[in-house]
DNA sequence: ATAGCGCATTAACCCGGGTTAAAAACGTGA
DNA sequence: TCACGTTTTTAACCCGGGTTAATGCGCTAT
C-alpha cells in the first residue's frame, strides 16, 4: 500500500486496529493537544512498525495521528487477526515477543532521555544516533520531537554551534 | 525471597538477568548520573514485574538500580530460562506477549506525560492515578520521579493548593 | 516574475523551575 | 526528653526555554 506526502494513515481519535510496517519513506506520529499544540511521538523509518496500542486494545480511539512526511510504501497488518493467530502459532508468538522486547528497549531509552537529559543533551543525542534525520525533517518537527518549541531549538542549535 | 527496606536487588552497572515479580512491598528503580543526581524511573507495587532489559539482553550491565523502599516479598525469575522455555511453550509465549503489550502501554503513557504535560500536570496526574503513593514515598522521591527537583515540587504543590 | 506561504532566526519580555542556603518541621533512637 | 538526621519549606538569585512578534529566506504555484 502506498501513501503520498501529507497523507494520514489515521487521525487521533480514529478507531484503527492496524499495524503498519514501513517498507519505505518517512512518517511521523504526533499528539495534538486540545489547544492545538503538536508533540511528536516518533519518526518512522523503513523497517519500523507502528500502530496505536490504545486503538488495538479497543481502549477508545487512537491516542495520536500518523502522517507521511515523505511518500511511503507500507504493509498493513490487522491486529486482531495477528493476535488471534499468535495464540496458535508458536513461531509467530515468539516473533512477537522478540519484537516487543526490542520495542520496550526503545521506549525505555526515550523515557530515560526525557527523565535524565536536558533539551540540549537530547538534541546532541539525536544528531549522534540519527544522523541525516535532521536534513529530512524540518527543524520545527525536530523541536517538537525533543520537547521544546522551534524558537527554543533555534537557540540551542546556536549555542551548540558556538561552543563547537 | 524477602528483602528489607534499603536493600538493593541490583545496582546500576551490575549484570543481573533476573526478572522480579513483586508480591508485596514497595520498590523504586532509579538512574544515577555521573555527577550523582538521582532520577526515578518507576515505583514498583505488588503485581508489578521489573528487570533491566539491558541486563537481560547482555547489552552491558543494568542501566539502573533497584531498591526496596518498604520490606518486600519477591519472586525471582531467570530471564534466560524463561526466554528459552517460551520458545517451546505456546502458553508461556502468549503470556509474555500479553505482558509485554501491557508494559508497552504503560511506557507509552509515561512518554506521553513527559512529552506533552507540564511538571504541574504530571503531578496532578500522579495524584489522580496513584492516590496513596504520595503518602508512602518522600516528596523528594516523588519529585525525582516527576522530573523536577524537590524544591521545585514544593513550589508546585503550594501553587496547586493555593489554586484549590 | 511575483505573490504568498511555511520555515528559521532574532529580539524582548516573562515565567517556571534550578541552585544554594537557611530555617522550620518531623521522626527516631538513646 | 533531647539531640540528631532527614524531609520540607522558604527565600534570593539565575538561567533555560516559552511567548510573541518582526524579519528574512526559500519554496511553489499562478
Amino acid at each position: 500500500m502506498d501513501r503520498q506526502r501529507g497523507q494520514h494513515l489515521f487521525h487521533q481519535g480514529d478507531t484503527d486496529k492496524s499495524i503498519y510496517l514501513i517498507r519505505n519513506g518517512l512518517l511521523k506520529a504526533y499528539y495534538l493537544s486540545d489547544d492545538g499544540k503538536e508533540y511528536i511521538k516518533s519518526f518512522l523509518l523503513p523497517g519500523d512498525m507502528i500502530g496505536s496500542l490504545k486503538g488495538m486494545m479497543g481502549d477508545g480511539g487512537c491516542s495520536f495521528s500518523l502522517v507521511c512526511l515523505e511518500p511511503a510504501e507500507l504493509t498493513c497488518i490487522d491486529y486482531d487477526i495477528l493476535y488471534a493467530r499468535s495464540r496458535n502459532d508458536l513461531n509467530l508468538a515468539n516473533s512477537m515477543v522478540d519484537f516487543l522486547l526490542a520495542f520496550a528497549m526503545k521506549k525505555e531509552t526515550r523515557e530515560f532521555e526525557f527523565l535524565c537529559l536536558t533539551a540540549e543533551e537530547r538534541y546532541q543525542t539525536l544528531i549522534d544516533k540519527a544522523p541525516g534525520l535532521v536534513d529530512r525533517v524540518t527543524q520545527n518537527d525536530i523541536a517538537r520531537y525533543l520537547g521544546v518549541t522551534p524558537v527554543g531549538l533555534s537557540r540551542i542549535k546556536k549555542r551548540v554551534e558556538r561552543a563547537a
